[in-house]
DNA sequence: GAGCACTGC
């Protein structure tokens, strides 16, 4: 079909300069999925527009988009002076569908994007241009044309006799919608539900001259995809995003709001979620519209739940969940079997392959089975299962033997089980020569490779680049991992000029996060890295396990967004027949702490009934855990009522952990260095490790960290870095993010969460501007030690201990915690090859089993500061020793005049502070002889002025410095 | 000696 290879022509490559792929766009939001691929569909259209004049739309098209086409081809016929075809536009545009007037002009346009201004204003001209030009027929009389009616009538029939126009049929849907309050919407991604049903609830409701009551809010799982859907329907509606106008969005931290009544906004879910606190009802909302809800987000299962008891309290409020087809039906159910409709995708036929018919099509015979079969057990990491997953695994063995028998198993398939084929399988795909293989032409395209981390992706990109071919200047591959730079980098959305093929190889981020429009050949590795609590022994893992049919369904997807695509999936038929339909949701594999607090502050009753309310409730022990931490944490009381530091936690929008380290950093004068930790440890760290450079950014770290032996205060250092190079100009900046390997625009980011976290506390009354920099808020900001101190008040209990190590092989330290015994410090961390500390305690905020246990992130914290804001101080004498605790673990020798002295000032600080937090009030700088003042000054002269010790592990097992004798 | 992916009035 003509528009098949009407790809990479002239007209495209001239609208490329501007497009949202490979124009002079900076960021990839564009790339977002779900109804962003309903704008590709359409820029689809517009280059078949180009050429395929004369031509009726292609097949694939549906409602609106029938009516985009004919805009575009009516455009190109106009200029062939063509004035029969313009009406055919406007009579699509009004036959199509029920709905206002668009201008074809901006209907054809690329939505709002952010190229370059000169392209802009450039933009605009040819705009107005073409509106003058589209606007010319509203001054010509309308005749009849009778070869057009019955054109218009031919068309309208056989779309109405194709059932994919049918089922998209705005009436069916707007009735199910006003006749229903739930309906469940199922579709796949690329059929445009995201972009229309909104569309199509407003307009009816316009058109029933009811539209002041219509606000329709309809939830992202992600940002991008909020602001891109929200710029398409804009562009789709003739409007601009925001502004008072229809449409708009709202995302944390940005926002283009469209007008209250008769409008659709786009958000994350996280924002209704925040909304309820203020409007527990929702009741500026008609219809809410809850998209990918079959991705099973903490988040969006949270919202179902309430969403559920709120239609008890609401009979007008609508609720419109959309869904992938395969688990739609699941949500049918938990709505007391609300109606479904399905509506049909738009993507092309992508052909799919298991293993066996990969080594069919590909002869391949393993040659070096010793090597291989050693290289793939390093290629994947999969030597932690996770429990619920081994029953499976012992089933896929015990199905083997006769599964190899088969007629359909290829002989060396026991073999492949166990090799990795990567290399092999690329390499024929690439670089096929008629002698080894007759079956295979590769038509242009893309290949993207799913792999599931980064370990994988780096052998991948060495074993390639290891090959001359895969050097040379016909490939261009491209490692795609959210932590490498090359995520923010225009480079993966653009097509290599012809002959050039590219590679991409990436994580489950080109899944649904980043869309690379031109892939044609997927290579689904099979499995994926997945997050789960281990409730046993409390703690989180990060494995790499089989995908599920949902992934690998969307992995399929990916390939055919341009054209006919193929997929090969690197496992066989069998592990296809055992895989897990989903995921499991991610509620039942994540701490609940925060959430908990979440239900509370909302006031949904009793953590545990809301909890069981839940489609896949997490199971009881993972509630109890969740709430005992937040008992211990003093945030519940033990009837699970918020105490008052709990409100305050609850109120911010960061985890339990994270908000306390806000409230004392406030509380403690050292504001603005420990929102930018706070930003950073709830958000992600600003740091970008270019694939092959991990050494040299590790070294640039080091240098950034200046012996705090701190991750944290790294994280500080670069952050004023930042702002001081800002200072000097865009040129600066960008140098010294380059020269740091630090991600602009993370860091801007942190600097609006920054923003965001005072305007809370100001609120809250915990400091007296919402600057972070006011100085009143940072008389101690320049106090390394006590920012140390802050820490450890946010973070405790999360304390590790550290001894010297004697292992000649390995230098460096071992690190131990309470309740997991050894753990290891990750090498990432500044501290991870540190030999030399001050203190023999680290204090952490991310721990995670992966290959082992590992501290994310650490700092070095002094005895002082764990007796000042840590747990409960025991004070002990043991045959001829003297000691201090806290909470019995950290032990620290220490004569009994000081540890009981130590033990009634934090007494009093306790009190101090929980008055504060009660009171809500900032600790007054001014009146030094305030009590406050007072308590507070001394820890904190005690905190700073401690020496720093000699050599610590000298002392066996405890340690404190007994020159502090003299201060107190 | 190692880093799935998201999100917050």
């Amino acid at each position: 079909m003509s528009f098949r290879s009407s790809r990479g022509g002239g007209r495209r490559g001239r609208r490329g300069g501007r497009g949202c792929r490979d124009g002079s766009r900076e960021r990839w939001e564009k790339g977002g999925d779900g109804g962003a691929s309903r704008g590709h569909s359409s820029d689809r259209d517009r280059d078949q527009g180009a050429e395929g004049q004369g031509a009726r739309h292609p097949p694939h098209l549906k409602g609106r988009e029938i009516g985009l086409w004919y805009a575009k081809y009516g455009a190109v016929r106009r200029k062939q002076a063509d004035r029969r075809s313009v009406r055919t536009v406007l009579g699509f545009m009004v036959l199509s569908e029920t709905r206002t007037f668009i201008s074809p002009a901006v209907a054809k346009d690329e939505p709002p994007d952010k190229w370059d201004e000169d392209e802009q204003q450039q933009d605009e001209k040819e705009k107005l241009m073409r509106v003058h030009e589209d606007l010319e027929f509203l001054f010509h009389e309308v005749v009849r044309d009778v070869s057009l009616d019955s054109y218009l009538k031919r068309d309208l029939q056989s779309k109405k006799s194709d059932p994919k126009y049918g089922e998209m049929l705005v009436g069916e849907l707007v009735q199910l919608i006003n006749s229903n309050r739930v309906l469940v919407v199922s579709g796949e991604t690329g059929c445009g539900k995201t972009t229309q049903v909104t569309q199509f609830i407003l307009d009816d409701h316009i058109n029933r001259g009811m539209g002041s009551m219509c606000r329709v809010v309809c939830t992202q799982p992600r940002r991008i995809s909020a602001i891109s859907v929200a710029e398409r329907v804009a562009a789709e509606r003739a409007e601009r995003v925001g502004n008072g106008n229809s449409c708009g969005y709202q995302i944390r931290l940005q926002s283009r709001l469209p007008r209250r009544q008769g409008s659709i906004l786009y958000c994350t879910t996280g924002i209704i979620l925040q909304w309820l606190r203020s409007d527990p009802l929702l009741s500026s909302i008609s219809h809410l519209v809850l998209d990918e809800i079959h991705e099973r987000n903490l988040q969006s299962d949270v919202l179902l739940i309430i969403v559920k008891e709120l239609l008890n309290f609401r009979d007008d409020l609508k609720i419109i969940l959309m869904s992938a087809t395969l688990n739609a039906d699941k949500f049918s159910k938990y709505f007391e079997n609300c109606p479904m409709i399905h509506i049909p995708g738009l993507t092309f036929p992508v052909e799919e392959f298991l293993l066996e018919d990969i080594i069919e099509i590909t002869r391949y015979r393993p040659q070096d089975p010793d090597r291989r079969s050693s290289w793939n057990r390093s290629f994947w990491q999969g030597r932690h299962i996770r429990p619920e997953k081994e029953e499976k695994e012992t089933e896929y063995k015990e199905s083997w033997p006769f599964y190899a028998e088969a007629p359909q198993a290829n002989g060396c398939l026991f073999f492949l089980m166990f090799v990795c084929l990567f290399l092999e399988i690329l390499l024929f795909f690439v670089c096929l020569s008629a002698a080894k293989c007759h079956v295979f032409v590769l038509q242009d395209g893309a290949i993207l490779v799913f792999l599931p981390g980064w370990d994988n992706i780096s052998s991948l990109n060495d074993l390639l680049m290891a090959q001359p071919m895969f050097r040379s200047d016909r490939f261009v591959i491209i490692p795609l991992h959210s932590l490498m730079p090359t995520v923010n980098q225009t480079q993966v959305f653009k097509r290599p000029p012809l002959g050039v093929r590219k590679i991409v190889i990436a994580t489950n981020i080109a899944e649904t996060s980043i869309t690379i429009d031109d892939v044609v050949y997927v290579i689904d590795g099979g499995k994926i890295k997945e997050t789960s609590f281990d409730i046993d022994n409390n703690i989180s893992t990060l494995t790499a396990e089989w995908v599920s049919l949902a992934n690998a369904k969307q992995r399929k997807g990916r390939a055919g967004r341009v054209c006919p695509g193929k997929c090969y999936h690197l496992y066989n038929g069998l592990r296809a027949s055992l895989m897990d339909a989903y995921q499991l949701p991610e509620i039942m594999r994540t701490p609940l702490e925060e959430l908990c607090l979440q239900i509370k502050i909302l006031k949904l009753g009793s953590i545990a009934r809301f909890l069981e309310k839940a489609p896949d409730p997490p199971t009881e022990k993972a509630v109890n855990l969740a709430i005992k931490n937040l008992i211990d944490l003093n945030a519940l009381d033990h009837s699970e009522n918020l105490t008052a530091l709990g409100f305050h936690l609850a109120r911010l929008p960061v985890e339990p952990h994270i908000g306390k380290l806000i409230l004392f950093g406030a509380l403690l004068g050292c504001l603005d260095p420990v929102l930018i930790i706070a930003a950073s440890l709830s958000f992600k760290d600003p740091f970008f490790i270019p694939l092959g450079k991990e050494k040299l950014a590790d070294m640039r770290r080091k240098t950034l960290s200046k012996n705090s032996k701190s991750d944290h205060l790294t994280i500080i250092n670069a952050f004023r870095g930042w702002e001081e190079a800002k200072q000097h100009g865009a040129r600066y900046e960008k140098e010294y993010c380059w020269d740091n390997f630090l991600s602009a625009n993370t860091l801007q980011m942190l600097h609006n969460m920054k923003g965001q976290f005072a305007e809370h506390l100001m609120h809250a009354g915990f400091v007296s501007s919402k600057d972070p920099k006011d100085p009143k808020s940072n008389v101690n900001s320049d106090n390394e030690k006590l920012i140390k101190a802050v820490i450890v008040a946010g973070l405790y209990p999360k304390v590790a201990m550290i001894r010297p190590s004697h292992s000649k092989k390995r230098p460096g330290v071992k690190v131990y915690t309470q309740a997991d015994g050894k753990v290891c410090i990750h090498p990432k961390s500044v501290n991870a090859e540190e030999t030399e500390f001050n203190y023999t305690w680290l204090i952490y905020h991310l721990k995670m089993r992966t290959s082992s246990i590992f501290l994310y992130d650490c700092t070095e914290v002094s005895p002082f500061s764990l007796l000042f804001f840590g747990g409960d101080i025991t004070i002990q004498k043991d045959e001829d020793q003297e000691t201090i605790a806290v909470d019995k673990w950290i032990v620290f020798r220490s004569p009994a005049r000081i540890a009981h002295l130590v033990k009634n000032l934090k007494k009093e600080l306790d009190s101090l502070l929980e008055e504060k937090i009660r009171n809500s009030a900032p600790v007054d700088w001014q009146n030094r002889k305030s009590k406050d003042c007072a308590v507070i000054t001394a820890i904190i002269d005690l905190i700073t002025t401690q020496e720093t010790p000699r050599a610590p592990w000298t002392r066996k097992h405890t340690y404190f410095d007994d020159d502090d004798d003299d201060k107190d």
